[in-house]
DNA sequence: CTGAAAGCGCTAACAG
DNA sequence: CTGTTAGCGCTTTCAG
């Protein structure tokens, strides 16, 4: 019997044998591919380390629709649990999926008030070593490049980078803020191209992230502007392309292995038992100072 | 009855009725995230379609094993088929997966003598078309930085860039050619620096992808080699990054939605039917001229 | 045309 | 410790 088993090349099914264990082995991961390199970047690192402990990796997009799929999913017992890397305050699938004990983990952005394990990193803190980077070195006109303010990301870096320039005295200009509804490198682009075009333009802008900066960088080229001799660009996330000599971008590195480990790590337990606490956690990042703003040494701020 | 089906928010078991139908409404799909922008565009594309037709992405990264994992997937019944992107003549999961008779489908790379549904470009075609603009535009040293010629699509280049040349009397001179083991930017970048080191370097410098040519790029940029002045340099695929400013890339467009799609429906037609008959699809490609290359009007070879 | 029953392939519990 | 059986939640079939 044993011998005809081997030989034969049978494999169990594992739909039967999820349907009496209640386990997939699949873990659902919600991103926005489009907009934001950093979604592949972060993907991956998730999709490796859940290969990695045995599971599958389904995708959604959440622009199109991808995260009511992703609570369907959940809720007819094909994936174990859903990873958000993409959460909004305003998301009903997060809602639902609360409602529904399923097992969740936000990543990247958080949401306040939501009872389910989150990973995020200090991104108030980055922002503000940029606020403080910006000024000690004596730029006068500072524009910000702003994005979607449902992104817990976005509007914690937004917030925290004014604050900083306005305990110092400074602000920004009404004129020197740019406010784009989707964050691409076309946008980036588009809004440093009008702050260019201003009589004053800004000596130094802040992108809430790469993808924005990169579209600004290619902005202040495509008009001779040089950097950083003219005008200092700094963005947030340290993607893969902010490094490249194309670019050589000013940013703040997110730990996004650390991240991605975490965020599994949590949602496996989870999964293993629902009833432990939720915990927010708050990742240190780290400031990368490149060509795009003068390698001036910086002063660490104290936080 | 009805009024409390309704009322309480039930959902139909998934995996039980997969179990009863055989059909779960997953497709898995294989990438190699790392690499190369191109998975990440591909993968887009791919899942959206796939959400439009009702259908999951699983996704696995064929780096880390995920082609094996694929088929454990479909031999478990987990998946209804499975899309290659990676495809080699050396894997043994798309072998197994044929004899399995499992629904598959290959796009981008293709394998010669494997019975299943493909999709590719006219990657021959395009070289030949560069090596074409690159001998009528009186380039004198022309180089190559190839990659594993275990892709089709490297390969395919590679072999019909040299015919084209030689066809003319040209010919690349040895130490103008490099191929290197992995395809990234880094390896693009370290390619370009060796060969512009040479006493004689090259004036033009064909690079069998778009991520090889951006390294490219920035290893004339960090050299202070003027391009398209003192190098041209061309690529293969049309990633968004080659037409951003910062690189402005002359190369090939692969249509990847259009072999995405077509990709898709073959895979759905082959789930609902066997027994038909393999085809292998060959779409046809754009050549792109932009900056990287003096803009110079081509002569559209007929093939 | 409606309602009960059989069974998909597996695992867990239980009896021998 | 090994072998048998019940049943996961659905769909399909068959009888009423």
């Amino acid at each position: 019997v044993l011998q005809v088993l081997a030989q034969s090349n049978y494999r169990p099914n594992a739909m039967a044998r999820a349907m009496r264990t209640n386990r997939t082995g699949t873990i659902g991961v919600i991103v926005a591919r489009i907009t934001n390199p950093v979604y592949p970047e972060l993907l991956e690192i998730l999709g490796r380390k859940l290969a990695l402990t045995g599971h599958r990796t389904v995708v959604w997009d959440s622009e199109t629709g991808g995260e009511d799929a992703a609570i369907d999913a959940i809720v007819e017992g094909l994936v174990d649990g859903v990873v958000f890397t993409t959460a909004t305050r305003n998301s009903g699938a997060l809602r639902r999926a609360i409602e529904c004990a399923a097992p969740v983990v936000l990543v990247n952005r958080t949401v306040d008030d939501v009872p389910c394990d989150q990973v995020t990193t200090d991104n108030a803190g980055g922002a503000a070593q940029i606020a403080a980077y910006l000024m000690t070195n004596q730029r006068q006109r500072i524009g910000l490049i702003s994005g979607p303010l449902h992104a817990s990301t976005i509007r914690d870096r937004e917030r925290s980078f004014r604050d900083t320039l306005k305990a110092s005295g400074h602000k920004i200009a009404p004129e020197l803020y740019h406010q784009v509804e989707n964050i691409s490198y076309k946008s980036g682009n588009a809004a440093m191209l009008r702050l260019l075009e201003l009589a004053d333009p800004p000596d130094a802008v802040f992108c809430a992230n790469d993808v924005l900066a990169l579209g600004a960088l290619d902005a202040a080229r495509r008009l001779g502007v040089r950097v950083p001799e003219d005008l200092w660009i700094a963005g947030y996330d340290d993607i893969e392309m902010a490094s490249w000599d194309a670019f050589s971008l000013t940013t703040v590195r997110q730990p996004f292995t650390d991240m991605a480990h975490l965020a599994i790590d949590l949602l496996l337990a989870r999964i293993g038992n629902m009833a432990s606490e939720h915990k927010t956690y708050c990742l240190p990042s780290d400031f990368v100072i490149r060509g795009s703003t003068a390698r001036t040494p910086v002063r660490r701020q104290a936080r």
